[in-house]
DNA sequence: TATGAATGAGGGTTCATTCAT
DNA sequence: AATGAATGAACCCTCATTCAT
């Protein structure tokens, strides 16, 4: 072969699509490796076992968003509501196109089950929380917010997107895409998305 | 004995219980089976086998809630606003209440494991969906309200709830309740809920 | 209801025809009280367990056969291979009707798996075996027959059945019947059969 | 460890002596891996299931017999009668010596559980009847036979064997072999029954 | 006499993991 | 670095049987 493809990867890759689509216990090692192509022992080999390698899965999400919303954060050429819509935009870009690693660590976060990974997630999801909290705190010492429920709208931010990520059946009824289509990479619908969210949240944000 | 404990119903709640923490393939029959004190083979017995179990469970939430809801729809003396309103509370305290279920339903809802789970649980969804649609349509063909997105104020109405839930350990941290206490079971912290998505949709969906 | 069904019959007719085609492991308790329209434990009550069902079964096969090839024994109006003759078309006859018990037992016979069986079997078997027998010895004595090897010739009666009796599939290849009528209800197969039996014995006993 | 002892082959054999035993169901997976002293899961890694594991071990039977049996259809040298003797002989030794195998597939082929197997057993069966069918047919055709019923005298070669190997106990009275003999393994019992039905088809088939 | 509920043992199978090579 | 073989625990489920009524 050319290229060497990098079995670390292949393994990753694989259980971020597998976890996605049949959990974190209903998807096999065996089935991992399958798909990944690579021998059952490697799992263990790369990650120690099957937690290890769900935690580097975690972990090799958290990168880059933040970095990117905290520029937003300190960007003295935004507005405050603009800072919120670059916000939206770019978490609904960011949760759209991981569909499959936010929904896994969702259910996780959901259960009381594997603890211990729930700092790991909690750490992506409270970095980006933070920001959000910030902004909008901001928004409201300067008067240009409401003086609204902060935890909760950052919720509703959240909550909106998941719920869209959550519900693929209903999405598909009315996204208007082709039945062959991934709604969820179809442009007109992201931009519907992203549209409602700005729109909803200037409405409960901004006064009159 | 004096009280026969129904197994059935010992065994229905015992699952939602361990369902809803350590989901559904996290909970073995045995361990389904210990805590509700019954026999290992009652599951089979009563419910034919796990899966059974899991979808009476699904089937015993489903009654209620929307009979309550469909009389909304349908009570002349309400405004617009105000069955939204009576909907978001009914909905917020329903989900509160059986938070363990909801989650485990949408836990379900978002993989592609099990399908034939959907339909049972998708009926569900789909009841309430429907009713808030009708709520909203006919709103806004009678003016009351504005040309909102639908579809995506339902999801936002669900979604917020559903991540108020499903992030137990960030609820603590702002709702201020005592440390051995549900949150969830809180009346500050619920009103605080109903308050805020009533005051959310208010400024979304009516004209200024 | 008009006639009383006897449940102990019902029970033993329900055995009998699962035991023939699953097996006495593979014919569940619960399937035997089904197709019996009975309560599942009316087996214990009745027969103690499911061996004792079994036994029962063999017992109730026993009966008839026996008195009637008995009579043919000293009857001494039939010359040796007359009563040869008889033995094979009565034997032939009775192992067609009860064709499924007899795969049943035949199976039985052949394993070391509940030993206990195969006295109650045995002397089914035996009882038989023996009129046989001296059938045989007492035509070889009188010098109608040749010094043939009278066991095996047995053997031969026999397992020739048994192996028509196993081979359902590839009877009705070479049994020109209909695709939905049992073969071994078909009178030209069974002529066929018992024709060529008498005919095959015949040359092997008598002198020529 | 000097001799690799090959787990397939011990769990093959284990499984052959369990099932010819105690029949397919009566043998657990557990008892054959314990006698094969192999570990339990090597049943599944080895043969996808029990089922896998039953079928693999008819193939194993299947392969030597019938090209020595297609050898003698078309050895010139041989008269039709003798080729008649020399597959008697071939097939008796070969079912002796694999008595156990031969009693679970003749189980199998006798119940309508697990049908799939029929269709690999039936093969085996089917080789061997055709060949036998090929050599009656030609010798009757060539003038050398009577006109016999073709396939009820197969049935009779493999019914007289098969009933031989089915009674044990019946054999052990009449064969006169030591208690702790396998009369399987007699030589002379095996002679006996060799001589026997080749004298039973020479009386049969050719002409006086 | 007859029943539905209940039981404990054991069934086949899959799992994450380890080991020798 | 990488593998195929191997392991023991746990999985869900079915079984024959028993018990209170």
């Amino acid at each position: 072969m050319r290229v060497k493809p990098d079995k670390k990867e292949s393994i990753l890759d694989a259980a971020e699509q597998l976890f996605a689509m049949k959990g974190y216990e209903g998807s096999s090692v065996r089935d991992i490796c399958q798909l990944a192509s690579v021998n059952l022992a490697m799992v263990n080999y790369y990650f120690g076992n099957k937690e290890g390698l769900f935690e580097r899965l975690i972990e090799r999400k958290a990168s880059f968003l933040r970095e990117k919303l905290q520029k937003l954060l300190d960007d003295p050429s935004l507005s405050y509501i603009e800072k919120v819509e670059a916000f939206a935009d770019g978490y609904t870009d960011r949760l759209f196109e991981r569909r499959g690693l936010t929904l896994t660590i969702m259910r996780e976060m959901s259960m009381q089950q594997r603890c211990h990974f729930h700092e790991a997630m909690g750490e992506i999801f409270l970095g980006n929380f933070n920001i959000m909290r910030q902004i909008l705190q901001r928004g409201i010492e300067a008067g240009a917010f409401r003086q609204v429920d902060v935890e909760l709208t950052i919720a509703t931010l959240m909550g909106t997107i998941h719920q869209v990520l959550i519900n693929e059946n209903m999405v598909r009824k009315f996204a208007a895409v082709q039945d062959d289509t991934d709604p969820y990479d179809d442009q007109n619908f992201r931009d519907r998305v992203k549209n409602y969210i700005k729109q909803l949240l200037r409405s409960y944000l901004v006064k009159v």
